[in-house]
DNA sequence: TTGACAAGTGTACAAAATACACATATAATA
DNA sequence: TATTATATGTGTATTTTGTACACTTGTCAA
């Protein structure tokens, strides 16, 4: 192939997905395992290649759905990875995109054509996944810090009802900051985010925690 | 060409700069005058088409280097453009990236060889752009609003030396609010961002102002 | 000399962030 | 049954930050 030559043709557009949840206040992204070589029995993001005539947020959200039964979700380009090498055969430029959701509001496929196992993995014990997936996670791990601020991104990644220690596990946990007790209850009860169910719930065998709700009155506003 | 098929041919990846600088307290973005077909004597905003052996963000600012002479220059992506029919030969997507420097740090060519002018306009006065220039442009406006608040974007983007007035206008532009002079100085002295050089200048033939300078030990601090 | 105009300056009040300690509900154990 | 360990829930005082607000000064032009 000619060089310093527009490049259009030999060229694939490849579509990785970072997606979110909680669970129990604990971070988890989505993870396949791969039913195939190369890097068969590999953990890996859902992603897959563009077709010609979709556009690339659709192409995103196809192989998310054929990968893990995925349908309804707003995904978010955060990142493009274009090593000139990253794949052997062709020039393949990568388009990273993050997503969150609430896990107890989707069907995942126990598996699918590529996929043995699909499952949400703690992002603290992530394991080798297949071609650059660790690099794309640690980005993605960057950006879902901004939008951990946002009260609509909070609003999708969490169930109807949760507690404020889950809530403040998980920001602390993304921002790799402590908060006193107190005043983050303080913040969120002020901010008026959060409204009281008057339930409780026991999920560590403690002190039962108060179950809270989101105010669906508050749009987008940062919760710091 | 069959559909629902991955996407390796006639294909081409597009660069788009949104280069601002400041001009007197004005918010400024660079431009070229077309010479050649489509858009013929248009304004436009500089790019063009990826190479097959450079990547991504090299090849903006080769492209930009063509086409206004520019060097040094960090750019950020910041946004996709990928209608199916965005050009009639091929499917081409365009990456959108965003730059600000001090204009009085570089030398812009007079011409180049696909631009007849080259220069900088007031944001507040963009004329029909090429292609999709404007919703380009709308959408860097979006994205400069993060940056400017950043003290290591403002520091690329003002002269070594500037006045309060100046940078006061130029967030207020940016951020299309309103802002007690006295509120905004307190605030840019107490962060310890600028630095007093008991300097004046005067450039409205009113009463000088003071000149400034960036503290160099506040590094990437968000300055409200 | 006067008027118009943009720049420079300080203080009082309100709002928000921060620091901090003890009581309570539950399960496990002695 | 009593005790212990553990995570949850709660209020106040202090500090810091943000906000509101009006007059004086230097320059140019009339």
């Amino acid at each position: 192939m000619r060089e310093n030559y527009p490049l259009y043709e030999n060229i694939g557009i490849h579509l990785i997905s970072t997606i979110f949840t909680v669970d129990k206040g604990v971070m988890k992204v989505l993870l396949i395992k791969r039913k195939n070589e190369p890097y068969k029995g590999y953990w890996a993001l859902p992603g897959g290649c563009l077709y010609n005539n979709e556009r690339v947020l659709d192409g995103a959200k196809r192989e998310l759905k054929e990968k893990t039964g995925i349908t309804t979700i707003d995904l978010t380009m955060f990142n493009i990875f274009d090593k000139i090498d990253r794949s052997p055969l062709k020039r393949m430029i990568c388009l990273a995109f993050i997503g969150v959701l609430d896990k107890d509001k989707v069907n995942l496929l126990k598996e699918s054509e590529k996929a043995s196992i699909i499952d949400w993995v703690d992002i603290k014990k992530i394991p080798e996944l297949a071609y650059d997936g660790n690099e794309v996670l640690e980005k993605a791990i960057i950006k879902l810090k901004d939008l951990i601020q946002s009260t609509e991104i909070l609003k999708s990644l969490f169930p109807k009802e949760f507690t404020l220690p889950e809530l403040q596990m998980v920001y602390e946990s993304i921002m790799e900051i402590n908060i006193d007790r107190r005043n983050f209850r303080k913040k969120m009860i002020n901010n008026g985010l959060i409204i009281d169910t008057n339930k409780t719930i026991n999920y560590n065998g403690k002190k039962p925690a108060k179950l809270y709700r989101f105010n669906n009155d508050i749009n987008n506003k940062s919760i710091f």
